[in-house]
DNA sequence: GTGATAACCTGGGTGC
DNA sequence: TGCACCCAGGTTATCA
């Protein structure tokens, strides 16, 4: 599940093969990806532009190209992007030639992922403002402001860290593996916690983020980098995806419950579960 | 405004 | 072996 490390993963990968080169040709094959516009309406807004930058806000991918128009990308649960790809792969949703030669697939088998148009700079900042909190490694994002975001919510922490609007780029996997960290149970209402805890959500937040990055990503299902190999954060994950197995910090048992509609992974002996 | 839930979508796993 | 069913989850829309 592509979240703020998977994308960033694919962005360094991607940005020196990517930036200063055209897109020579955008084939979109699936009219879900770029609605509301139609595919071809989509294609010809990218296709000849020379890409200045590819950058990343929160799990989506932004594609800066000249005339300040920019693509902005969301991977959602499966998507993946194949840079020169020995064979063509199945579940191909955009085809793109750069113009020097070479060849980017998109895939995406539950067709979720979305891509759109933002043609100027207020149009890209509207878009992302809206949807989108702080980046967890920017100095705005800080224990005191999320505890202020957080003031009076009555919903579980897990919720919390799931709404891109308080916090950019957690998804269910970092989710986990911070709170985890943090010793705080994921059902704790938001509202709930002190300073010092947010102290440590915040601290565990940007730990599990950077232990992403610097493992590739984390490849459970579909996760691949652009060169097709896999990450390997889901081999040193604490708690999630590991119910009935020891906790690595105590030796208790991992349980699995549901926070926020989601699976969700805890150790109820480091994260003592809330009273009431 | 807030919180909960359904819907979108398809591959993989499970049970019969 | 084949079929039906369930689950996974990021975001948005809808409802209470």
């Amino acid at each position: 599940m592509p979240e703020l490390p998977e994308v960033e993963t694919i962005r360094r990968a991607l940005a020196p093969r990517v930036q200063g080169r055209r897109l020579a040709a955008v084939e979109i094959l699936d009219a879900r990806w770029s609605r509301p516009l139609a595919p071809d309406e989509l294609a010809g807004g990218l296709e000849g532009r020379r890409v200045e930058r590819l950058g990343r806000r929160g799990k989506y991918l932004l594609w800066e190209l000249e005339d300040e128009v920019t693509l902005i990308q969301h991977l959602r649960m499966t998507g993946t992007l194949l840079f020169d790809p020995p064979d063509e792969p199945s579940h191909v949703r955009v085809r793109i030639a750069l113009d020097d030669g070479h060849r980017l697939r998109y895939t995406d088998p539950r067709r979720f992922g979305t891509g759109e148009l933002a043609l100027g700079r207020a149009a890209l900042e509207a878009f992302l403002d809206a949807r989108l909190g702080p980046e967890p490694f920017d100095a705005e994002c800080t224990p005191a402001g999320l505890r202020r975001a957080a003031r009076g919510r009555t919903a579980p922490i897990k919720a919390f860290l799931l709404d891109q609007r308080r916090i950019a780029g957690v998804g269910n996997i970092y989710a986990d593996e911070a709170l985890h960290r943090a010793g705080i149970h994921p059902l704790r209402p938001a509202g709930a916690l002190r300073l010092a805890q947010w102290e440590a959500l915040h601290a565990g937040v940007v730990a599990a983020l950077q232990a992403g990055i610097d493992a590739h990503g984390a490849s459970i299902d579909d996760f691949r980098d652009p060169d097709g190999a896999r990450g390997t954060f889901q081999d040193t994950f604490l708690v999630h995806r590991r119910a009935g197995e020891p906790c690595p910090a105590c030796g208790g048992p991992v349980r699995k419950l549901v926070a926020a509609g989601r699976g969700t992974y805890v150790c109820e002996r480091c994260q003592p579960r809330p009273r009431g």
